[in-house]
DNA sequence: TTCAAACTGTACTGTACAGTTTGATTTTTC
DNA sequence: GAAAAATCAAACTGTACAGTACAGTTTGAA
């Protein structure tokens, strides 16, 4: 947003993502109130005020980090609609198993817990909520569904409820495994349900959109 | 824990609650950083010195809080286990709508912020994420599917799985809905799912289960 | 009336922090 | 090699905060 570098040579870039890298880490480990902007600029490396002159605050930088990290994450590429149930069922797996491995990453739980925590209290970030990760998902398998649907593939009246079914277990692995666990800080990360228990989950999903299921 | 309290008197025990009844609107609405002492002493309408004779510090302040607001949560009435498929609905559905509907509040979507947000930081609270609310709803289910299963009225050769694509789906709300949405602080509770949605919801999920659908 | 426990207000200690200012020094660019 | 841009260290401003010290006041029971 306000973009206070000195330049946009890809010296200024360079400088930029060395900030951010340093500040990123911090945030992530130890929050934003806990992160003073001191700590930022000795991780990096360079003084307090040429931290200021690459962003104008504290709270932007963060924002910065977030918006960049948020970027990072990628659902599974848009395939062609499926044609067949094997298809899709191949296709809902990709997106499951995408999802969790991304997800239960130690950055990438840390990264919630930072949207999640603080975000509420930082119009800068409230925005972003609505990018996060595990809605996008969510959007995702409805379209698909909604897809399988138009070819006959299934029966789902609330395509809404339907891609909950599927998106809402995965949700619970990460939501309870990662972010309601008690696991101390350093103690590895959790360990993300196996790809036998993700093919089971989706096989079991098939079965409440298997037509003839309901009227 | 550390009891400072001047006697375990009635008159003291009110005081206590007294201080923890501000202190908990101050650390739901602003986090536990945000909140200084200072604040919560003239909401509680009492001298710093006194806070401190009740609570020996912020953080055990925090900690009293919170435990008192989870016990406050609690999960419909454990039943005699089900015998048919009828009673098996009825309490999945009892589970479910009792969880959505606190869970949906305000206040309780900001202790779960405030868990997931701080508890990470602050050892005093790390034993309590055991005890959060939706790791006992998936625990719960889990020993209800058992003892259905056990009856003979269903077919989970996997109970945490089952369990999960029961309370997946109702963690969906509470967390994408919840959590993540962006919604402006003052802007009313989000709407949680209906109760038609649930029964669908339930009933989706017993096509899972359903004797027959698999080996 | 006395006594002890509880409480008050105020001031204080020590620390931490975001952001600014200054003036000098380095690095880049032409 | 000079002008311009970037960076530096360090001191400083103003504020906020957790927790303590203190000296005096209220309350309620014996």
């Amino acid at each position: 947003m306000t973009d206070s570098s000195p330049t946009d040579s890809p010296r200024a870039q360079i400088k930029r993502q060395q900030i951010m890298a340093a500040a990123r880490q911090l945030f992530l480990a130890q929050g934003y109130e806990r992160t003073s902007t001191e700590t930022i600029r000795q991780a990096a490396g360079i003084s307090k005020q040429t931290l200021y002159v690459y962003f104008p605050s504290k709270v932007e930088l963060l924002s910065a980090v977030v918006t960049e990290e948020l970027a990072g994450f990628t659902l599974a590429q848009l395939r062609p609609a499926p044609t067949t149930l094997s298809e899709l069922r191949a296709q809902l797996l990709g997106l499951a198993q995408g999802f969790t491995r991304q997800m239960m990453q130690p950055d990438a739980l840390a990264l919630l817990r930072l949207l999640i925590g603080e975000a509420v209290h930082l119009p800068e970030l409230r925005g972003t909520l609505r990018r996060a990760f595990p809605a996008r998902l969510l959007a995702r398998v409805e379209a698909l569904l909604s897809a399988a649907h138009t070819a006959g593939l299934i029966n789902a009246p609330n395509l809404n409820l339907s891609a909950r079914m599927l998106v809402g277990p995965v949700i619970s692995f990460v939501a309870l495994d990662g972010l309601l666990s008690d696991q101390p800080l350093g103690g590895g990360p959790p360990a993300p349900p196996g790809l036998e228990t993700l093919t089971e989950l989706v096989d079991l999903f098939l079965l409440t959109v298997a037509k003839g299921s309901r009227g």
